[in-house]
DNA sequence: TTGCTCCTCACGTCACGTGAGGTGGC
DNA sequence: TTGCTCCTCACGTCACGTGAGGTGGC
C-alpha cells in the first residue's frame, strides 16, 4: 500500500534520471508532491508520472522548460492548445531543416565515393573511351587521369548572376560577391559549388575565370540534361586546371566528337576531404553530340 | 584587391557571427589564415568559406565541433565518409524520434479540441440521440452531461497486461506495474493511455478497476472497430467516474440498445491542462449493436 | 553497525551571447 | 581627433552530469 515514491523509485518508474528529477525541482518545472520538512526528503505519487510523460513529450519537441514551467501556472485547455500549435510550426521548420541537411550531405558522399572509385580506377559499363582500355564486354576503365565519355543523369542546378572580373581580379572576388548574394538569390550555399563556363571556347580561353557559378541544389530551376558527356578530371588547387582544357580538347578533336553547351567544373574533394590543396579534385564535363 | 578579410567581412560574407568565429579559433576548430602578431587581428582568407560551410553542414547535422575539430586533424575522404555515414544514422534516429513527438502532440491535440467542443455544445452530424435535442436535420446536440450514440472510425491502440488488484489496491497500484512493464512490452506511455473494461459487466461492477491499460499508439497492434458506439462523459479525479456506469446502463436499456465488446475509459482533460482534479474529464464508449 | 539512499553545494559541459575595458587603424 | 573595429577576459545561458561531503533510514 506504498502512497508516495522515493526520487529512485520515481525515477525508475518515470526513467526520468534523479538528477533530472531534482533539477526540474529547483526551476519549479516539476515538484513532488511532499518533501519531509525535516530531512528534506523528496516524495512523489505515482500520478504524477502523467505530468511527466507530458512534460517529456513537450520537451521532446523542444519546447524550453521555462516555457512548461510558466505554462503551468495557467494551466488551461486553450492556453495548452495555443502552445503545442505554435511548437508544431517551428518542428515543420527543424523538420526541414534537417531533411535539407540530410541532402546537402548525401550529394557530397555521392561525391567524395565518386572520387574514391576514381582514385582506384573502376569499370563504367555506360560510358565511352575511345582510345584504348575497352573491355569485351563494352566496360571501360575510368581513373582520373583519362579522359572519357560517360553517360550522365538529368541533375537539377541554380545559376548565378554572370561574374564580373575587374582588372587583376581571379577567381576569388567574383566568388565572393556570388557568396554575398547568395540570400537574396535564395541560393544554398551549402550545396557543392562549381563554375559555369557558357562553352568551351570560354572554358578553353579562360578555365579559371567561369562566366558564373552554379550550386547543385536539387531543387533548382536549371537541368543539366541527361546523355553523354566529355569527362576529364584534374588535381590542383582551386582555378588551377592543369592542361586538362587542352587534353580535353585534344580528345574531342582526335576522336572527331563535337562538344556543345556549357562547361561545368566541380570539386569533387576540396579543403573539406583532404589537406593538401595539391590534392583537390576538379572535374569538368562538357555535353558531346553524338 | 583584397586578399585578406577581417572577422566582421567574413562574418557578413560566410553569415557566421563575429563572436562564433572567435570562438571556432579558440576552440582550435576553425582558425584564420593569418593573425597579426603585433595586434593580434584576426585575417581570413576568401576561400575559407568552403570550410565554414562544411562545419555548418556538419554542425547542422547535430555533429558535435569537437568531432568535426578532431577529424581536421586526419583529414581523408574515407574518414569524412565514415564520419558522414554514422550521422546519417544518427539523423534518422532524430527524425522518427521527432515524427513520433509530433504524432504523440497530435493525438492530444485532437482530444483537446474535442473537449473543447463539448463544453460549447457541438452538433453532431453522424450521431444519434435518442431522447431529445436532435434537430430537423438529424444533427443532435452533444455535451458532457448528455449520453449520445455516435460514430467512430476505427483507432489503433495497444493492451497491457491483465490487471491484477491485490487487497485493497486501486487504480494505481496497477498502473505502476504497467508503466514499469512498459519498455519491455514496447509500450509507449507518451499516448494517451486509458482504461479497457472485457465488456460492460465488468464495467459497471468496477469502474475504478479496468481488466487493462491501453495506449492510443496509432502503431498498435490492436483496432477498435468503426462503428456506433454508446458515448458518456464524467468530470472528476481519476478513478471516479461518479453515476455515469449507472447513467449509461439506464440510457442503452430506456433505448433499447444492446451494447457489447470493451469498454474504453479516457481522460480527454487530465492534470496536464487542467488544475483541479475535480475538471478532469473522462470519456466512456462501448459499441452498441444496431 | 553496515551499506544504501538521500540531501545540498559547487563546478563542469556545450556552443555560444553579452557586456567590460582597452587598443589600433583610417 | 573621432568613431569604428579589433582584441581579451570574464561571466551568463540551458539542461543537465558529476563528484564532494554530510546526513538519515532499515
Amino acid at each position: 500500500m506504498k502512497k508516495y515514491l522515493t526520487v529512485k523509485e520515481f525515477s525508475r518508474l518515470s526513467g526520468i534520471e534523479q538528477t533530472t528529477l531534482r533539477y526540474w525541482d529547483e526551476i519549479g518545472l516539476f515538484s513532488p508532491v511532499r518533501r519531509d520538512p525535516e530531512n528534506h526528503y523528496r516524495y512523489y505519487s505515482p500520478e504524477q508520472i502523467i505530468a511527466v510523460n507530458f512534460i517529456t513529450v513537450l520537451s521532446g519537441l523542444n519546447v524550453p522548460l521555462k516555457t512548461i514551467s510558466a505554462m503551468s501556472g495557467e494551466r488551461t485547455p486553450e492556453n495548452i492548445l495555443r502552445l503545442i500549435e505554435q511548437q508544431e510550426k517551428l518542428l515543420d521548420m527543424e523538420m526541414s531543416r534537417l531533411r535539407e541537411s540530410y541532402s546537402i550531405i548525401h550529394t557530397r558522399v555521392e561525391m567524395i565515393r565518386y572520387a574514391l572509385k576514381l582514385k582506384d580506377g573502376y569499370m563504367a559499363l555506360d560510358g565511352v573511351r575511345l582510345d584504348s582500355h575497352t573491355t569485351a564486354e563494352g566496360a571501360i576503365h575510368v581513373d582520373e587521369s583519362k579522359i572519357s565519355v560517360l553517360k550522365r543523369d538529368e541533375k537539377a542546378f541554380i545559376l548565378g548572376p554572370p561574374n564580373v572580373f575587374y582588372e587583376g581580379e581571379l577567381f576569388y572576388q567574383p566568388f565572393m560577391r556570388f557568396c554575398r548574394q547568395s540570400e537574396e538569390l535564395r541560393i544554398n550555399l551549402h550545396y557543392p559549388i562549381g563554375g559555369y563556363h557558357n562553352g568551351m571556347e570560354d572554358f578553353l580561353s579562360a578555365p579559371g575565370k567561369p562566366n558564373m557559378f552554379f550550386s547543385f541544389d536539387p531543387t533548382g530551376n536549371r537541368r543539366r540534361p541527361a546523355g553523354d558527356y566529355l569527362v576529364g578530371f584534374h588535381r590542383g588547387d582551386y582555378g588551377d586546371l592543369g592542361d586538362l582544357p587542352d587534353r580535353m580538347e585534344a580528345y574531342a578533336e582526335d576522336n572527331a566528337l563535337t562538344v556543345s553547351g556549357p562547361v561545368y567544373t566541380l570539386y569533387l574533394l576540396d579543403e573539406t576531404c583532404v589537406k593538401d590543396p595539391g590534392q583537390y579534385l576538379a572535374q569538368v564535363i562538357v555535353a558531346v553530340r553524338r
